[in-house]
DNA sequence: TTGAAAGCGCTAACAT
DNA sequence: ATGTTAGCGCTTTCAA
């Protein structure tokens, strides 16, 4: 592979001419620029990233840490992060990390080591990582995506006022025994946070708030799970007339069990979903849920870091816009849908 | 930020020895061993990845270049390569490419200035790109996925087999007037396979293929175009009784149209998707489809990559492994579903 | 407008 | 077991 020697070689001109034609054209005589040109043409001539990375303050590289790509919340916002990055010569260096702690302390080292010139990332906590202040304090340039913080570079909506309005929906509709069913809890700050929000709309309408429904994600047995449980509530004689689920996936999962269970949503069951997946308008009946914007929100926290980088510049003296290190809270909304209606009639 | 230097200065020996300390903690006695690492610690040593790039044979870093993220089934196929490097200490370099050859051409170069050690991606139209040549002759280690070229190296279910034997299901269910809808049909092969395949299962019944329905993907209109081309269907007399839709989010967006057009989906009209999106089993009635197995397409994919890139060692004399620039072609399965039924009796 | 030269941080001979 | 040294390919002063 042909280095910038040979280029300047063939040129007939030095290296520093050769880097001064690619990158600063201007900077050269038309004549030999073209001669340089000529010659990178010839020798196929690929610049290597590595090297000017070495040698330059930045490199141009994203890091982007994100729990699982399965989810489309996730993915849809990666298109918005990509969207912003476009046309900027900035790549993105992707990791899943499977809502592993662990694993994202290891891929974080390892972006770093890359030396990204920033960090884009959804932890699976960010209230109670000790990561966000680490990075903070090396300077690293960073921001949160989902997570909401409010101490915290973040992008995000408010999670607990959006689930709090999501549950006062079913509320008007008439449903009082309302149900969150969550992944596992601890596990997420959002997922906590809706469930605050959830027990701000109970009791606000005076409703008692029950405990959250958690179910393993990753078992495959959830629509056994759920089963069970209905069927013990059902013993119970308290059955709830709504779930709010923590997210769409999970509610799409909650109800294929309820179809198996023989329960019709939302004729027996009203369902409430939080994310705003896009598949969910697809359905029928379309699934009621709580919209998050979720390509804005990675388009704006790749803005936002973007911002975060360049007022960087004189390391120095950078114009630290202190607003790119407190939370962005973006508008959330409601999504009605057929999966929330009136709760069945009383049976005595 | 320190660097190698520091740490020997502080560890009281020479950078070679650090290096060994971090790389091969064996060659160097335990006693100084500890004095490095201590140092290392103390120092907040962070090894520069660029550093041992550029002086190393590899990166270790495999870019990804995928049409968009939007559709699942590539975040699926991504999921799947994230698990095969996984535990390698490989990174991704992550691009899409919104089906834009301009755009392939340009990620390419750029993962390829990175240095990238291999590139897994899926073009629009792998038949007609003189890229994967291009990249073949100047050695680069890739591997396709999803597209399906005989003669390429790649990993993808037999498209056009594949088709074959959903829209066989489709004639075995009773219907004869099949009608496939495709985005784009010129910009994606596999697209274009999918319908060869439809084509030979309409001639092995004896049934005249027709032409594709294509409806742009990305244009807001669908739902429009769609009852519109209904209507005209129907004011001919010829409304299909089935639709085979060259993949799922097609086949979604195409049942939307068709719920909000006033039809029931199967009583109405049967349709068949392609692809095996996991929602499609969410959906009531679930989609009927052809299953690729996304992940596992992705998985495969990185592991012959890797493959490919572990036989370059000697760079001359490598076991080139020849089946690694072939065709791997994954079984597909028919997933039979509730959006696919008997065609409506006859009226006359 | 161009060239010479000094590294960026690291690894790997080669020497001791 | 450890040190010395020569780059990997590039950008960027500093001089000319």
């Amino acid at each position: 592979m042909a280095d910038i020697r040979d280029v300047a070689q063939r040129a007939g001109c030095s290296i520093a001419t050769v880097s001064r034609a690619l990158n600063s054209p201007q900077l050269v005589r038309p004549e030999t620029l073209a001669r340089v040109q000529a010659a990178a043409a010839e020798l196929k001539f690929r610049p290597n990233a590595l090297g000017r990375q070495l040698r330059g303050e930045r490199t141009g590289l994203i890091g982007v840490m994100l729990p699982t790509l399965g989810n489309p919340v996730f993915a849809d916002c990666l298109e918005g992060i990509e969207a912003a990055i476009d046309g900027t010569g900035r790549r993105l260096l992707l990791v899943t990390t499977q809502y592993d702690p662990e694993r994202e302390r290891n891929a974080i080292e390892t972006l770093l080591q890359q030396r990204v010139d920033g960090l884009l990332m959804t932890l699976a906590d960010a209230e109670h990582s000790a990561l966000v202040d680490d990075l903070a304090a090396e300077g690293v340039a960073c921001q949160l995506v989902y997570n909401d913080a409010p101490e915290r570079p973040c992008v995000s909506v408010d999670n607990r006022a959006a689930a709090a309005q999501g549950v006062n929906m079913l509320i008007e509709a008439g449903h009082r025994d309302i149900v969150m069913v969550t992944g596992a809890l601890h596990a997420s700050d959002r997922a906590k946070r809706r469930y605050l929000g959830y027990g701000d709309a109970m009791q606000a309408a005076g409703l008692t708030p029950l405990p959250a429904f958690e179910i393993d994600f990753n078992s495959g047995a959830r629509g056994e799970r759920v089963r069970e449980w209905l069927a013990q509530r059902e013993r119970d004689g308290a059955r709830p007339t709504a779930l709010f689920c923590s997210n769409d996936l999970l509610a799409l999962g909650v109800m294929r069990a309820l179809r198996e269970a023989g329960l019709r949503v939302p004729d027996d069951i009203s369902v409430l979903g939080f994310d705003g997946l896009a598949v969910g308008e697809l359905l029928s009946p379309t699934l009621a849920t709580v919209v998050q914007p979720s390509v804005e929100i990675g388009r704006h926290a790749a803005q936002r870091l973007l911002a975060q980088i360049d007022g960087r510049v004189g390391v120095v003296g950078a114009s630290h816009d202190p607003s790119l290190s407190h939370a962005l809270i973006l508008p959330h909304e409601i999504r009605r849908g057929g999966t929330v209606s009136a709760p069945p009639a009383r049976q005595a």
